[in-house]
DNA sequence: GCCTCGCCATGATCTGGATCAAAGAATAAA
DNA sequence: TTTATTCTTTGATCCAGATCATGGCGAGGC
C-alpha cells in the first residue's frame, strides 16, 4: 500500500478547471502544494488565472500508461500526485527508465513534436495537464514562465549528468546507496522528512533505473541490510542508519 | 593530425570584440559558421549586435582545462571550432565524460552558481564567452533567446536519455556503434559529409565516454573492422560500410 | 639517428553482475 | 479459506567486460 497526499482533485478521471470550479470556490492552484516547486511558483495571481484556464487535472491508478514514446506530443504535465516513471526500450525489450517524477515535477517536453518516451504511472497519480499550443503562447506572453522552465530543464540536465556517472562508473552497492540518497533529497526539498525513505516503486523498477537486475538489487539491498546500514520498514520504507556512511558508500570513498 | 576549420579568431589568446574590430570591418558574429545553430540563431541584427557587445573570443590548445568542477560559474561558452569534453569524477578518479561538444554547442550552464563539471579541450578549440550576469540580462531583454536556450537544453535533455539508454542497457558493441552514429549525425548536422566520420577523442576518451576501458574499446573497434562494418582510415577517421546495418548493430536488433 | 613517452593493440586471467532456477511472501481473486 | 498471480529473495553457474601484463608504433625531443 502506497500513501498518498493528494493534492487536490475529485472523483472524475479529468475535469476541466470551469467544470470543477462553481462559483466562490477557491481555484486548485491556490491550494495547490507544490506548486512553489514548479513552473507555477514564478508567477503572480493574474498569470496563474491565466494558466488555470488552460489546466486540465487528471487521475490515474498505478500501472497506467500515460503516453507512449512515438506519440504526437500535444500535451505537458505536472506531477501533483503520486510516482511516474519515464523510461526508453531497445527493440528487444531491455528498458531504461530515465527518471522518477515525484509531484512538483514536469515531463512531456519533446523534441520533434513527439515524446522521446513512455511515461507510466508507478502510484495512483494526479496530474495538471497543459495543452502544448497554448502553453507556448502562454510562455511567450510571460518571460518569466520561461524563465522559470528554462532553470528547471538545467536542473534536469545536472540530474541526468549525475546520472551518467552512476549508470557508467558506479559499482551496483553504490548506485544503490546514490539512489536511496536522491531519493531522500528530494523528499526532503518537498518538505517531507528525509530519513525513513520512501520507496514507492518495485525492485525491478530500481533495476531498470540503475542499470542492473532485480536480482542484484535484491542481494544488494540484503548486503546493505545485513552490513547495518540500512534496514527496510513497513510500507516499503528504507531507514537510513547513518546518511554520511551512506554518502560515502555512494561515492566509493 | 586534426584538421579544423576556423570560423574566425586571431593569434592573441583572449581579445574582447571591440578590440578586434577595427572600423568597418564586419563583425566575427556576421562570419560566424555556427551561428545558425546555436543561440544566437534566434537573433535579429540588433540583438545580435547587443550580444556582440559582451562577448570574448578565446582560443585553447589541445589538452586545457577550460574550468573544473566545483569552481564559480562565472562565464557561458559557445564552441566555435574543435571539440570539448565535459566530465565528472568520483573520488577515487573514476571518470564519466557527459558529452563531447561540438562547434555550435553551448556549455557553462550551472546549478547552484557553481559548475557542475569540469571541461577541458580535446583539440585545439575556439570558443565565445559569455559573462554569465550580462548574459542572464540580455536573455531577460531577448525573450527569443531564452526561447531559443530553452529549445537547446530540451534537445541536450533528450540526448541525455539516449546517453542513460545506452550506459545502462547497451553491450559493448552495441555503445560503439552507437558513438560512430551519433558523431556521424552530428557532423551531419553542421554540413559535414556523413559517412567517413571524423573520430578526434583517444580510446580513454572514448571508453569514459561509452563506460568502458580502453581495452575493451580497442577490441571491439578490430572487432567490428574485422567483421567489415568499419575500416579505419588515415586521419582519425573511420569509415562505416554500411548505416543501415551499423544501425541495428547499435540497437541490438 | 636514437631514445623517450604516450597511445593503441592484443593476450591471459579474473570477477562483478547477469543468467538460470526455484522457493518464500505478499496481494488479489474466488 | 483456498488458490492464483505477482513480487521478492536466495542459490548455482556463467560470461562480458575488467584487470593485469606485454609488445608495437608513431610523434617529439635531443
Amino acid at each position: 500500500m502506497t500513501h498518498i497526499d493528494f493534492a487536490y482533485g475529485r472523483d472524475a478521471t479529468v475535469q476541466t478547471n470551469a467544470k470543477s470550479d462553481p462559483a466562490g470556490e477557491i481555484h486548485p492552484c491556490s491550494a495547490c502544494t507544490v506548486r512553489t516547486l514548479t513552473v507555477c511558483a514564478a508567477l503572480e495571481a493574474e498569470e496563474l488565472r491565466r494558466l488555470a484556464e488552460i489546466l486540465q487535472t487528471t487521475r490515474f491508478d498505478a500501472g497506467h500508461t500515460v503516453f507512449g514514446e512515438g506519440e504526437p506530443a500535444e500535451t505537458l504535465y505536472n506531477v501533483t500526485s503520486g510516482t511516474v516513471k519515464v523510461y526508453k526500450l531497445l527493440p528487444d525489450g531491455r528498458r531504461q527508465i530515465t527518471g522518477f517524477l515525484l509531484p512538483g515535477d514536469f515531463f512531456g517536453l519533446s523534441v520533434n513534436d513527439s515524446y522521446a518516451y513512455t511515461a507510466e504511472t508507478v502510484t495512483p497519480v494526479s496530474l495538471c495537464r497543459f495543452p502544448r499550443r497554448r502553453m507556448e503562447a502562454l510562455l511567450d506572453e510571460f518571460p518569466k514562465m520561461q524563465r522559470r522552465l528554462f532553470s528547471m530543464a538545467s536542473n534536469e540536465l545536472a540530474a541526468a549528468q549525475d546520472q551518467m556517472l552512476l549508470l557508467g562508473r558506479k559499482t551496483a552497492k553504490e548506485k544503490i546507496c546514490s539512489f536511496l540518497l536522491l531519493l531522500s533529497q528530494r523528499a526532503s526539498r518537498r518538505g517531507h522528512k528525509t530519513n525513513p525513505v520512501h520507496v514507492p516503486m518495485s525492485r525491478a523498477d530500481i533495476a531498470d533505473y540503475l542499470g542492473l537486475t532485480t536480482e542484484t538489487v535484491s542481494r544488494t539491498f540484503t548486503q546493505l541490510k545485513t552490513s547495518r546500514a540500512i534496514s527496510l520498514l513497513e510500507g516499503n520504507k528504507v531507514q537510513i542508519q547513518d546518511m554520511d556512511d551512506l554518502l560515502e558508500l555512494a561515492e566509493g570513498a
